[in-house]
DNA sequence: TATGAATGAGGGTTCATTCAT
DNA sequence: CATGAATGAACCCTCATTCAT
């Protein structure tokens, strides 16, 4: 996170990214900001077009490590039904280890525009295109029923994922990660009914 | 909606309901509320402690009238499947007709704790609830399969629906409501793995 | 000035207009205007859009009670050159005994595209129209050079009275506003070539 | 305008003159200019004292080469009436052609009381003291009037050419030039009066 | 001759909220 | 039941300028 940039700019980002530990986006100042980086308000607008930029980049900056970090394990297993599993798996397990992320991702971007223009967004939307393919391939190779709708599914997955965390990252619950995940898979791979 | 409140209540009631077709919660301030609604400002005072608990009871008759109607649609069924697919359908229905009552649940309270006090999270709690209840009578007779968690299910269908609406709310979005639903029951009752 | 409005914007008007006095309007913040006036910030802002439109509703109102005061005068003569005499006269006048508004309208205002869109220019553009009726009808009487362009002898007047006025009003120096204007009649209406 | 300057210097005068077509000089800032000279901010603080300096020595330029000019011009005249004739009409053009400099030198510069001690303003006094010499020496000669109070001309000459071209210049007007000056001419030199 | 990193002071504006009438 | 005048606290952002290298 520090790499490639001048040192005023990475203060800036870890300042921000530790204040949010403690607080809302919306309930931080740059003033805040500043002070915790060490460095002056105006810093701030020479390396980021406005306060949403600066939790865009930070934000975009986490996805992209956590990206790379999801590729390495999805490209360890060989089948679909595997890929998705460790996808739910390791996508629960980020967002309740890192929860300041969670948060953000969950509550607090949504509701700009702004967001869905930055490189976090699209960088979401890459990692969302990646796991689209595993079904798509899933389903030609007879791992995955034909009937499924692959979007359908993706949303289906990522909405599991984002409400099994939602009370945990609201109300700052603890939750057995394993277990929670393990039943998604259950129920999305195999289903409910009796 | 507008029945049992003083006129000046009602007026402002529709007002924030108008307002919030074209714009966030955030971006409506109280100055464009009391003008919508013709009445000056102080009197928003006199009616709602603040400008979040206008948005809750505006939300919460929202939600009670859903209530109601899930209710009706619910116990025309009789097996644990088919209302949770009717508790699937209505409700993502209901987003997509409703679309600013969905950005607002989806979106725009979970950011703040005050909601979580309000008499709309209560009752969207106590839908909650009755699904849950639904469920384990499903397993109990036998409709459900004995190793899922009930909770979990819950979650697993609740966020299937919400990101099943989100990109249509956010982004204005047309879907195809019945074919979506359609896929979120097979899905989640017949399971994905061949 | 102070009629018709709410006390605070009486008030700020006349803070303001005192501030004028000492400083540019651009050296005076809304902090100064708002401590003179012995209102909040905030309130400025309750009955202007900005801090310009401030000083456009400043300026347009007396800019209408000088037109006024013109129009008096004016009409007391019959000739359209002695008219024309008095126009000169006494905008002269003003500007050098009113240098506060003299400055803000000579050097302050044109910079800015609001100013051309503000009550203020539109009622220094009915003054304007007024003289150009003048002239033509001093023309239709005989009183006036057929060959004469009414448009740039009406630009002749105001540039002459204002170049007359300038470095008085940005030097602060002393003139003899009689001697001054009538020798700019003079000029103008017998010519100065032998 | 680029000779005799160290290449940096005549970027950054080349950009400022390059703005100043688009933008008012307060709406330009040193990172404006900096970036469309391709140099740093920094450079800019080498070469000139302030941000006004540099608008003041861009503008001196031009005027001094405004000034020889116009000396060619009106040394080819003999009489006083041709000589200011001359002056009318040249400088009416110039404003009109370049419109740039007309907009700082009629409306942005008189703000600052450092452009009264710039380089910039001397060379116009130079100007008007010409002009006034001319005057003068055109009433020795009995071709101006005697009773002519030769400042007061100076002015109402000054203030002619500046309104007539002063909407031009704001709204961007195209003007009949040699139609303007024929009027101001014989405005100034034979009077209205009939 | 030129860079680039950083400063620092300030200023306009927004808005939910209160309260006397 | 309703008004309307006023508050007050906060906050984001701008930008000319400096200085070590």
């Amino acid at each position: 996170m520090s790499s490639h940039h001048p040192p005023g700019k990475t203060k800036i980002l870890k300042a921000l990214s530790c204040l949010l530990e403690q607080k809302n986006f919306n309930a931080i100042t740059t003033a805040n900001i500043a002070r915790e980086a060490g460095v002056t308000e105006g810093l701030i607008y020479k390396y980021f077009k406005d306060k949403k930029d600066l939790l865009f980049e930070l934000l975009g900056e986490n996805i992209t490590i956590f990206q790379q970090l999801l590729a390495v394990k999805i490209n360890k297993k060989s089948t679909a039904i595997e890929k998705l599993n460790v996808f739910i798996t390791t996508t629960t397990k980020a967002y309740l280890k890192n929860r300041v992320f969670g948060r953000i991702l969950l509550l607090e971007v949504r509701n700009s525009p702004e967001y869905f223009q930055s490189n976090a967004h699209s960088t979401m939307i890459s990692i969302e295109t990646t796991i689209h393919e595993i079904i798509i391939k899933g389903m030609a190779r007879g791992e995955i029923k034909k009937n499924i709708d692959p979007h359908v599914l993706l949303k289906v997955m990522v909405g599991s994922i984002e409400h099994a965390c939602l009370d945990a990252i609201i109300f700052n619950q603890d939750i057995d990660a394993s277990s929670v995940t393990n039943q998604i898979n259950n129920i999305l791979f195999k289903g409910v009914e009796q």
